[in-house]
DNA sequence: AAGGCGTGGTA
DNA sequence: TTACCAAGCCT
């Protein structure tokens, strides 16, 4: 992997032209680029901007967020997606006003043990709020660094994720790790783009690309095919009474664990509560694992009376109190206009 | 170690 | 529309 002996200079020289002017780079305090790099896990920068203003300015400090009542958290990150980040996210709070008396760890294997913290986020805040010379192996350093070194292994083993650590280990700036990891991801974003469509005449690295010096940045980053999604028919029941809806909460463990959603059930089964039903439409939602197909039906509930556990919420409580997945997002047309305002 | 875990942008 | 997949981690 000679190539990633000379990629930090010119590198470095383009990312401090061509970096994007982030919220998270005004300020890296290590609490600031922890929730950033949290969110941005598998999400995009467009979608996680308006989630990390509205998340400091509710939790501005660690200790606020090991306090924040747990409904409410879910109430921030709602829509955000992998939701057990956020629960993570606290659990890893209260880790550090217990165990490290309230300050953020400045260490690495301190900052591996937090919870939610993998190999790829403790090397992003070890370098970037502490300036230690580590690196930060995400999906856009893999692609980089692969075709630049014209590595043709399956980038989704570990073994092969492990000696791209190393080999950037070995070759790391150690006075700018922190822009380094950085500039590689930049990179990653905005310029050595995924799908065979990168952008090698803006390329700081193009003179010594090893995948474009053998047009192969079409074959290059290799990986092992995803698995299949599996298929799920579920009828949904929007169930109305004096403009508010019955909501029930998701059990605490796996797919949108604690949750709030519209009671549902596999298909066929008749609404639990009666009243004049009347099919509403549609809708479908693609997970990452499996596909909702599902069909809503709205119920004029005929009594109060709601299964245990199950809650009626009015239109402030619905936008401001419970956490409902964006998996029900096509019925939320529907329940705006019955819940009126 | 292979599968579970969200959402939205893009070709 | 389908398919891919993005600043991964946990079990």
């Amino acid at each position: 992997m000679n190539e990633l002996e000379a990629l930090p200079i010119p590198l470095l020289i383009w990312y401090r032209e061509h970096a994007r002017v982030l919220p998270w780079r005004s300020d890296p305090t290590p609490y600031h680029v922890w929730v950033s790099e949290i969110m941005l896990q598998q999400t995009r920068v467009a979608a996680v901007l308006d989630y990390y203003r509205r998340f400091l300015e509710a939790l501005p400090t660690v200790a606020d967020l090991a306090q924040c009542p747990a409904d409410a958290l879910m109430k921030l990150w709602q829509g955000l997606g992998y939701y057990s980040r956020a629960r993570n996210l606290q659990k890893a709070a209260k880790q550090i006003m217990e165990d490290f008396g309230g300050v953020f760890p400045g260490e690495y294997a301190a900052i591996r043990s937090l919870a939610g913290v993998g190999d790829y986020t403790a090397g992003a805040i070890a370098s970037i709020a502490f300036g230690i010379p580590v690196p930060a192996v995400d999906g856009n350093v893999l692609r980089v660094v692969s075709r630049v070194t014209g590595d043709r292994r399956d980038v989704t083993r570990p073994e092969t994720k492990s000696a791209i650590r190393q080999a950037l280990m070995d070759t790391m700036p150690q006075n700018a790790p922190g822009d380094y990891n950085q500039a590689l991801m930049e990179l990653g974003a905005t310029v050595c783009l995924p799908n065979g469509a990168p952008l090698c005449e803006q390329c700081p690295a193009g003179g010594l690309c090893a995948a474009r010096r053998l047009d192969l940045t079409g074959e290059i980053p290799v990986k092992a095919p995803k698995r299949e999604r599996r298929v799920e028919e579920r009828t949904v029941w929007l169930i109305f009474r004096d403009k508010r809806v019955a909501l029930r909460r998701r059990p605490s463990k796996g797919l949108l664990a604690g949750l709030w959603e519209y009671p549902n059930a596999p298909s066929s089964e008749p609404c639990p509560v009666s009243g004049r039903t009347e099919f509403a439409g549609g809708g479908k939602h693609i997970f990452t694992h499996i596909e909702w197909l599902m069909k809503a039906y709205t119920v004029e509930a005929e009594t109060e009376a709601l299964p245990e556990g199950w809650v009626w919420a009015d239109r402030a409580e619905l936008a401001k109190v419970y956490a409902v997945p964006n998996a029900f997002q096509s019925f939320s047309h529907i329940v705006e206009e019955m819940l009126g305002r």
